[in-house]
DNA sequence: CTGAAAGCGCTTACAG
DNA sequence: CTGAAAGCGCTTACAG
């Protein structure tokens, strides 16, 4: 049953066609006469026959596929719910577009750079750059290594960003900012913040929004804590901010999953959530849209996401780059995880 | 800069050799003068040349890469810790071994089964099947596709499974018991659980240890409502569960999201959690060890589990092929979810 | 609108 | 131990 897969040739003979003229009746690249290609559109069907992958890249150079390389400790993966929705973001466009995706995850820098070489062999056509940290090494590697690229950014690009790769960025300061809005207006002013990782421009981007919006209006950005987006820096990170008799009557944490194992540990400690303790998460998880209460969070979309840079990464390989789209999905989710402080 | 990359060509020409001679220097399959292989090194170092995958997957009819599909929603896929895990425990083994993983993710059906014929069309060498259902399609589609693929599972082979694929599995059944005779021993004898999806083998296994382990012990497991993993899922069987007069106890979820989601519902509508109620979760994410108290949950070790799967299926293409090998890596974590009932 | 042929960059019998 | 050549299954100028 399996083995001898049909070629091309299979079909042209039983089309009684050439095999270019199978080739040009699939891609279209010029015209065929109606009559032929239907012949041999059904020779294919009752063959079975579809296009080897690796002979199509071979005579065109061209994969048909796209790669991720995910440089995250595996915990973090785990718990940031952020990547599977992204990659079912890119997979939607991508399998229309009938192109694969190749991924990575990678312990440490060398095998990172190993993992875009062995992309750029032949592997794949363009990568995805996640988490961009800042002057980060990743655009120059992989222009070298002749691959087209686009990358995901927090906020427009810098003029200094290098060129020629194009930026698919949120706008995720106004988010915060808004974020810290609602609690002011609430009635808190002794507001915290927990972190990401700040190597990481997206990380820096939220907490220098959370630090201009504290300014804005008067109150002192001077409790930030940084974070590493796991349960286990969100929980410590708490007890940090807590422990203190001036404490905070408000967290903004800089993921849900350190926003939960705060919320949980307030609540261990005897806080109540929200009377005692208003906390706000980032990138609006389904746990916590079914938390009681909700947390309020900040909707990122992230398959939104996913799927824009998938597509301006097609349209890149396609010749046409642009330097930066912004991707017009961040907005602030609303439950109950907001009150006025108890003892403001 | 890019652009003509060397080919073995231009290492061969280099080194003053054939393109033979330096594809099995590479290679090792014929042995090659020492003296000859260290000029074709040196030669492809100075070049930066590394073969092209498309001509050799051409030549060889093998691509190097194995191919996942994951069908599950969206919201599911990001709130199972499950599938991250499991894909960097693959990476680990696939990346040692040179070989690539592509990723797919559908929404039906009939995505599903392109999917698996765009892999057969030359893109990977073999897949691994997730998620297997009673009477699964899928092991018989693949290999009509020639593909070559291991299956996972919860349980050990049936009789009747189909045979030539080999099946990676753990034994649930023994962590859900243990589960509940630590409920039973704490003095709980009202105790539900909320199942995951009844369509996967997997989520039977549970429920059925659940339900064994309840009638070992005298008890009848008439409490069990059936969840989809999802967030939702999970608070809204808790509800139903918590409405009655006669409530549970405790409750043994089929997955930490719906644990978490529960626990919070329950507390939310006043029960104090453990007095009130006891939980337990399953798949031990990162969030549930840290959280106040911690949930009791089982470890299956989903990164073993994905590192197993990579290597039984590199040994099944190596022409190597088992019946099945369990995973050995099922382990109760205790944690502060579980106490003795307030009310007997 | 169609065919014959070269070429993509490797691997692998076949000779020596 | 090494070389020359055929072949993997496509695509794409080049002719007609």
């Amino acid at each position: 049953m399996h083995g001898a897969r049909p070629t091309i040739g299979d079909v042209a003979h039983a089309a009684g066609v050439s095999k270019g003229t199978v080739s040009l009746a699939y891609s279209g690249k010029r015209p065929v006469a109606e009559e032929t290609r239907r012949r041999i559109f059904a020779a294919a069907e009752t063959l079975r026959w579809t296009a080897s992958s690796s002979a199509q890249a071979l005579a065109t150079s061209r994969t048909s596929t796209i790669g991720l390389v995910i440089a995250r400790r595996p915990e973090i993966i785990a718990t940031d719910t952020f990547f599977p929705r992204f990659i079912a973001g890119c997979e939607a466009v991508l399998a229309e577009a009938g192109m694969g995706l190749m991924l990575n995850v990678v312990a440490d820098e060398d095998a990172e750079t190993a993992a875009y070489e062995r992309f750029a062999a032949g592997r794949v056509d363009g990568v995805i750059l996640l988490d961009v940290e800042q002057g980060d090494r990743r655009p120059n590697l992989v222009r070298e290594l002749g691959l087209t690229a686009v990358m995901l950014s927090a906020e427009p690009p810098h003029e200094n960003d290098p060129v020629g790769t194009p930026v698919v960025y949120t706008e995720d300061a106004a988010a915060v900012g808004e974020l810290v809005e609602l609690l002011i207006e609430a009635g808190h002013s002794r507001i915290a913040h927990v972190s990401g990782p700040l190597r990481y421009v997206h990380a820096v981007a939220r907490r220098d929004a959370f630090a201009a919006a504290m300014t804005r209006h008067g109150l002192l950005p001077d409790r930030i804590v940084e974070g590493d987006f796991t349960a286990a820096s969100g929980r410590d990170a708490t007890a940090a901010l807590l422990d203190g008799d001036d404490r905070p009557t408000a967290i903004v944490y800089a993921n849900d999953v350190m926003a939960i194992a705060g919320l949980s540990y307030a609540r261990s400690s005897g806080l109540r959530i929200p009377e005692d303790l208003s906390v706000t998460g980032f990138d609006d998880s389904e746990l916590s849209a079914h938390l009681s209460p909700g947390l309020t969070s900040v909707s990122t979309g992230a398959d939104v996401r996913g799927a824009v840079a998938a597509r301006t990464l097609l349209a890149a390989l396609g010749g046409d780059a642009r330097r930066s789209v912004l991707v017009d999905g961040t907005v602030v989710v609303r439950r109950g995880s907001i009150a006025p402080p108890s003892r403001p």
